[in-house]
DNA sequence: GCAACTCATGTCATCGATGACATGGATTTT
DNA sequence: AAAATCCATGTCATCGATGACATGAGTTGC
């Protein structure tokens, strides 16, 4: 690897000189300019960002850490963030933080290391006070999932008036018996869809009833076990919230299976051919493109303006797509009461 | 920030022992250790990463480049290269190279001025000799696409055996008119699909038409497009190889909007929900977690053991995934080869 | 003609961690 | 008991780029 030394000595000047003409520092002759880039391109050099950082103490990389890269809502966000970071000659550094809440520190704290200079994370775990030290050093913003313990900037979706949305959408469309499937309330955006759903529920009067309400499910296959088991209640519901579209790629095979296509289906978060399935799913589209950029461009005002007071809590609009999962008219199942 | 020679002053000792303690040097006195280790503690210190990879000249970072991080394809393949990397203490920073040739180059030369300590990547220009200065600096290894005037590891998929095996599917299913749809044949990739299906079509003393071999297409919606173009012939074809995931996501929906569900339809590259769509898609199968795994351990092979010798040429098996969308059996549409 | 100034360029120190080598006390060897 | 060895710890230099400051040649002003 040429050094700025190899060029400067090749070039017969300071290694400081080449240095200047590199930043084109305007103290430098014509003459000498020319001289010193034209033994730059002989010699191919190429400046070790690592050395400048270095001597910056901090580099011009965002760290990203999500539930799950290869997750295409995540995988949304990673994009638009590298995207907006790559106007500003910042590169990602992307990881996965997985569905273990008890490794989230760890994997955090070695990115962290790394002297990154800046940090997007959407945490899986329920206790984010170990990145209180590291504040003053980079810039943290949250997404997906609100701090806990922690006071920082945070972009989230409208959990509450999402699924408040939805809910009352099946509502609208005639649907009494209404079930929810999602993971488990410790991650503060279930626990918010889970208010919004039961909201709509009290709003529109209609009965809570705890038996179609089934949490805890880790993943897409959990989901479609939750998904049959709710088909084979006595009083079965005729609408499913499925409140996240990890799960939702679980429950809609699974109605599938069974046959059930006349179950309403409504899911969290889009996912890829919502739009082609048979019937095409509708959703709340979170827009995880918008999501990235709001994040990354935070990041980014943060370090360009470090005095600069910004709005902590940040949340953004979510929208209803309507397709064709909701339309079926539900079978007449006047919710018997009797015990 | 706590360095190492805060802890030093603090413990009382030089920066040199703190060093020791850190690396588990066993010339250090059980007293001072316990020392040095309860002032680390007590200073929070945290090793700077940047100073130690900095002094070492590479750092433990794997770039990775593909043409789309949000692509399933690509998504999948990064986060298993990220799991890898973990259990070697590296990270991964991830570009997108976009769909602009002529901007790959660039994007990559930014990638590599960080000191990455190996590079994984599926080009989308065609050529990457500009690559070869870097290639003494660190391993590089191609995945998907195989490098175009550079020596290089690469990893890529059967594309002609699993585009044969594909076509092979169709006709013997009984479809005689099977058309290709499918990006640029500067793409290796695709040329190399293609000629796969020619040999399956020649193989069965089928003709090669030229009509039904509709390349160029940029995105999804360009393939659809193809697609409409297609059944609009007068011999329209009955079958349709799609020769890449991204675009089996645009000619899914065609069908399915011309209510053509009868046509049917194989896929290069596995997508979500392809296994719950109706008809759900035969595809080929390129698991894109092998790809990343053995990318990653290639990466990290060649770093442990530098002058060891590798098979820079890797073919990975594809494997065809039977499902409903070939099943159709095709009107009679004896090919009339009258003109 | 000399001070004051400008400007190109050089020298040195620095960022944090760590190899190479030095030092000096304790222990073992002959 | 002198020599050889061992071992804990320290000192210094280094990785590459770049701020802070120095130097010295050339220019301007009075």
């Amino acid at each position: 690897m040429t050094t700025m030394q190899d060029v400067a000595t090749r070039a017969g000047v300071s290694a400081k000189t080449v240095s200047r003409v590199f930043n084109d520092d305007p103290h430098v002759t014509e003459d000498t300019r020319q001289r010193v880039q034209s033994t730059m391109r002989e010699l191919k050099y190429v400046p070790n960002m690592l050395a400048r950082t270095f001597r910056e103490g901090k580099s011009a990389v965002i760290g990203i850490a999500v539930p799950d890269v290869a997750d295409p809502f995540f995988a949304a966000i990673t994009k638009e963030i590298e995207l907006a970071a790559r106007e500003h000659d910042m590169a990602i550094v992307v990881t996965s933080l997985g569905d273990n809440p008890s490794l989230e520190q760890n994997i955090i704290e070695t990115t962290v290391r790394r002297q990154i200079g800046g940090l997007i994370i959407a945490p899986i775990a329920a206790d984010q006070s170990y990145l209180a030290r590291w504040q003053d050093s980079f810039p943290i913003v949250f997404i997906d999932r609100t701090p806990i313990k922690l006071n920082a900037d945070y972009f989230v979706e409208d959990d509450f008036g999402g699924a408040f949305e939805a809910t009352q959408h099946l509502i609208a469309h005639g649907h009494r018996r209404i079930a929810i499937v999602g993971d488990s309330t410790d991650v503060p955006t279930t626990r918010l869809r889970l208010e919004g759903y039961r909201a709509a529920l009290d709003d529109a009067g209609l009965r809570n009833d705890e038996e179609l309400v089934v949490l805890g499910s880790r993943n897409a296959d959990g989901a479609a076990q939750a998904c049959k088991t709710l088909l084979a209640l006595p009083d079965a519901p005729t609408a499913i919230f499925s409140s996240n579209a990890r799960f939702s790629i679980g429950v809609f095979p699974a109605l599938q299976a069974l046959n059930r296509t006349d179950i309403a289906l409504i899911s969290y978060g889009d996912f890829p051919m919502a739009d082609v399935l048979q019937p095409s799913v509708s959703v709340i589209d979170q827009d995880p493109r918008r999501v990235g950029r709001v994040a990354a461009e935070r990041i980014l005002a943060r370090l360009a303006t470090p005095a600069k007071r910004f709005r902590r809590k940040n949340v953004l609009p979510v929208r209803l797509i309507e397709r064709q999962s909701c339309q079926s008219v539900p079978a007449l199942s006047a919710p018997v009461d009797v015990p």
